[in-house]
DNA sequence: CGGCAAATTGAGGTAGATCAATGTCGGTGG
DNA sequence: CCACCGACATTGATCTACCTCAATTTGCCG
């Protein structure tokens, strides 16, 4: 298991674009992975709930929030997918998708064969180890998602949720998305987000960047956090 | 991955008392794996958050509880296993455990080392198929607790819970835990737990069975989950 | 300029939290 | 055997955070 920590596919290789695994588009092919790059625009929709589960997406730029629709019809986003993220990785152990994926902003992906891919990791013993990788990602987020964003008062979810879409490049920009799809990442009706955000931006610790209240700076991380 | 249909370590053979991919203790320990078996009291811990995780447990009868702390100290629980779940099988792409692990009635399980049974998944195709399909139901299951149990009111919300803990063997039975308990898994305080379930009683939707409001009879499934 | 989409802001209602008392069961010791 | 105690569930009364409904604002685009 020591090797797993050397395989970090939401860190792109300087020149070497890797999918997974430390490995090439070209590589893979060479092991008889199909595989194509696909763009997605901002709403597009990559799969939806139950249909047939034949390829994995590994999402090199944008953001792919997955839904699930309730039993009483109500939907929630049970999941947020950036680069270095996999979207469907149900298709490894599944005839059909779990839910829905859809792009949040516009979105690059490498579109691969369940089958195949799960063929090569009876082969690689890297890709076996990055495919595990994944799905323990998963696991986590989900649970993560559950316990930060689904519980306590609405301040706190805001805030947690302000900190955590931090940008990588720079930690004092986050940009966040529209009031309803935060309601429904943290369980809250749009207004009641819309007044926690003018609370903090009254209370100095962030500032709106942008007319559509999307990106903001942070001004006080610290306060944010506690 | 048409196998894994055939696979299906949570309804176990007759007279084979199957741990993983079809196969008995004694098989899994003739290729290399160390597996021992256990069994817990109520409220054991099988391992703590932060913890080294050397292995994974699959469990062959009651019922566990995963309790992950939050960043502001409360407690949720995330999942509940049953017989045929895996606990800890994030033991197979990570260092340490990301949640607890606590027996939520007696429980015994095959404990197996983490390390082994991954090499073992490298050579056994039947084994890598059932992992992934351990991998996917802790998903699945991770994403359904969140759309279920932890949106909507929350008279729905113990309504489905009722419904989800149902015998298998008597679906007209079902049995619950404690106020307390049942709160952490829907974001709910006990009081309010125990104010829909009393009112569940009084629609007569469900009936008490025992002093300690455990176990209750279903008299209307229908309306329970309309 | 006018119309649309999205965010903000306000006022009022309600579901669920909170605080607190009571009830019930099971165990323990006199 | 009975009195007492602790754990847990239930029930009640109030309070408040969030929802709901509605009006207003802002920026965008034809």
């Amino acid at each position: 298991m020591s090797n797993a920590r050397k395989l970090n596919a939401s860190e792109p290789q300087a020149q070497r674009h890797c999918v997974l695994a430390n490995l090439t588009a070209e590589e893979l092919r060479a092991m008889q992975i199909q595989l194509e790059e696909r763009c997605w625009p901002a709403g597009g929709t990559l799969y939806t709930t139950g249909e047939w589960a034949d390829s994995i997406y590994v999402i090199t730029s944008g953001m792919v929030k997955l839904v699930r629709t309730c039993s009483d019809g109500r939907q929630r986003i049970v999941r947020l997918l950036r680069a270095g993220d996999v979207a469907g990785i149900e298709a490894l152990a599944s005839d059909t998708y779990d839910n829905e994926a859809v792009a949040i902003t516009g979105a690059r992906v490498y579109r691969m064969s369940a089958s195949s891919l799960y063929a090569l990791s009876a082969r690689s013993n890297d890709v076996l180890t990055d495919l595990m990788r994944k799905w323990h990602m998963a696991l986590r987020d989900a649970d993560d998602w559950l316990a930060e964003f689904n519980a306590g008062p609405a301040d706190t979810r805001v805030r947690q949720f302000v900190l955590r879409m931090r940008h990588a490049t720079d930690p004092t920009l986050t940009t966040l998305f529209s009031r309803e799809d935060m309601g429904a990442m943290m369980g809250l009706k749009l207004e009641t987000v819309s007044r926690q955000l003018t609370a903090l931006v009254r209370a100095g610790l962030i500032q709106r960047q942008d007319s559509l209240g999307r990106t903001y700076r942070i001004v006080d991380a610290v306060r944010l956090g506690g």
